[in-house]
DNA sequence: AACCCCGATTGATATGCATCAAGGCGCAAT
DNA sequence: ATTGCGCCTTGATGCATATCAATCGGGGTT
C-alpha cells in the first residue's frame, strides 16, 4: 500500500565507479579494475538522518566514512556539555582520519541533515592499499590535505579577526560546493549559527551581527539558512589578506 | 691545524637501527631487515645551524625530514613579513607531511638551534612502504597523529584563554621531552617569546606576563630560555580543563 | 670595562569581541 | 488560527588581551 522508499535505494547499484565524487574521493587515479576492488570493501547503508552519529568519541576505530550526499559535523565533546566543532564535511570528504593513530575516535561525528555515507573498513583498506600503489598514494594525499587544511584553520583562529573568519568560512563553503558541481553563490547552510560560531571560535551573537553587516554592505543576501553571495570576489579577499582595511600588520 | 668537527660526524655510523628515536619515528614495529631497507634511502647531512632552512614555502616537495637532535619551527610566511608559526618540532618528529597533497611546500621550516636532520626522499619512501605493510601502517599512523594534534591546537586556539594556552604549551613540551628521555621539568626553550606568542595566538607581552605570573604563583621558575616546572600537576590541569577557576563554561 | 643591541619585561591605555539581556520570528504541534 | 519553543537578531555593557610606550638586562663586540 504505502510505497517503501527504501526499495529504490537498495536496488540502485551504487558503486564507486559510477560515483560523481570519485575524483574527489579515494578512487582518484586508479584503474577501473582497482576501483572495483575498492568498491568491494565499501559498505553502504540506508540514509542517515539529522542527529544520527557515525561514531562517538571514545569508540574503537574500525572504519573511515565518506560523505556521499548531505553533511556531517565532527566535534570533540568536552566535559559539561561544551564542545568544539572541528569541521563540517561535505560530499566527497573523508571522516575519521584522526582516529587511525590511537585506534580510537577522539571526536564524534553527527549527521546534520539526511545523508548517504560510505563506510570503509580500515583494516581491509590498508591491505588493499598495500597492493595498489595509486591507492596508497591517494590516501597519503588525502591525509596530507587534511593536515594542510588544519594549518589553514590554525592561521584563521590564531591571526584572523571575526570578520575575516566568517568571510573565510563562506568562501570555503562556496569553493567546496562548486567543486561538487553546485552553485558557488547560492546555497543552504545545514548548520546553525551556534555551530558556525563554535567552529570559528566566535560567539553566536558575533556571527549573527556579521551576517547582518555583510548583508548591509551588499556582500551577501541571507535568509535564515539560505545564503546568496552577491560579491564573491570581495568575500574572498576579505577572507584572505585581512589587512585590507588596516595597513598595520598583526605583530603576534 | 684547526680540528674539523665535521670529521667525527662523518665517520660515526648513523643508522636507523641504532637510533634512540626509532620507537618514535618510522621504524616502529618493523623487522630489522626492513629497517635496513628504510635506512638505505635515508640521507643524513652535516648538522644544520640556527636560521638554516630545511625548505621554504613554494618549493617543490621532494623529501620528508625527521629531527634527530635540536629543534625546528615551521611557519607560513604571509605577505609583508608577518608569519604564523605552525609548530615546533623536537627529535623524532616528522616535518613536511602537509606538502604531500599539493606536491609543494606551503610552509617553511627553519632550524632553531644546531640540529641533525634525516632526509627521506618521498618517492622512494612510497615505493618502500608499498612493500612493507608495517611501514605503510606506521606512516598512516604518523599522518593521523598529526591530524589529531592539529585538532588539539584548534581547540586550544578556539576555546582556551591565554593562561590555558601557555600552560598547555609548557605541559606539551614537558611531555614530549620526557618521551625522549629528557627531564620533564627542567629544560631550555629554543624559541623566543615572540615565537611562542605567535604560535599560541597571543602577543609577546601577554606571554611574558604569564611567565611572570606563573613564577609568582610558584608554578615555574623561569630564567630567560631556562624553564623549571615546579608544579607539573597543576600546570597540566591548568592546560586541560580550563574551567578550573571559573565554573561558567564558554558557550561558543 | 664600556658599549650596544635586541629580546624580554612592565605599565598604561584602547578595543574587539564575549557576555548579558530582551525581544522577534519561523515553524511545528495543538 | 493560536500557542509555544528554539533559533536568531539586536542592543548595552564588561573584560581579556592587544597595542602603545618605556625601560631593563644579558651577551657579544670593541
Amino acid at each position: 500500500m504505502t510505497q517503501r522508499k527504501v526499495i529504490s535505494f537498495e536496488t540502485i547499484r551504487v558503486a564507486c565507479k559510477n560515483c560523481t565524487l570519485s575524483q574527489l574521493c579515494l578512487p582518484m587515479g586508479m584503474s577501473p579494475e582497482d576501483v572495483d576492488r575498492l568498491d568491494s570493501i565499501v559498505k553502504r547503508s540506508r540514509p542517515l538522518h539529522r542527529g544520527d552519529h557515525l561514531f562517538r568519541s571514545g569508540e574503537r576505530f574500525r572504519s573511515l566514512y565518506v560523505v556521499k550526499t548531505g553533511s556531517v559535523k565532527t566535534y570533540t565533546p568536552s566535559e559539561e556539555g561544551g564542545e568544539q566543532v572541528l569541521g563540517f564535511h561535505l560530499p566527497g570528504e573523508i571522516i575519521g582520519l584522526d582516529a587511525i593513530d590511537q585506534d580510537m575516535h577522539a571526536c564524534s561525528a553527527k549527521v546534520l541533515e539526511t545523508s548517504a555515507i560510505c563506510e570503509i573498513p580500515f583494516q581491509r583498506f590498508e591491505e588493499l592499499s598495500s597492493s595498489i600503489p595509486s591507492l596508497q598514494h591517494q590516501m597519503f594525499r588525502l591525509l596530507s590535505k587534511e593536515i594542510s587544511h588544519d594549518a589553514e584553520m590554525l592561521l584563521l583562529l590564531g591571526k584572523k579577526n571575526a570578520e575575516e573568519r566568517l568571510a573565510a568560512f563562506l568562501a570555503s563553503m562556496s569553493k567546496r560546493l562548486s567543486k561538487r558541481g553546485l552553485s558557488p553563490t547560492d546555497f543552504y547552510l545545514s548548520m546553525s549559527r551556534h555551530e558556525i560560531g563554535n567552529y570559528l571560535g566566535l560567539a553566536v551573537e558575533t556571527v549573527s551581527r556579521l551576517f547582518t553587516r555583510f548583508q548591509d554592505e551588499g556582500l551577501v543576501k541571507v535568509d535564515r539558512k539560505h545564503v546568496e553571495i552577491l560579491d564573491l570576489h570581495t568575500m574572498e579577499s576579505l577572507a584572505g589578506v585581512a589587512q585590507a582595511m588596516d595597513s598595520r600588520q598583526h605583530s603576534n
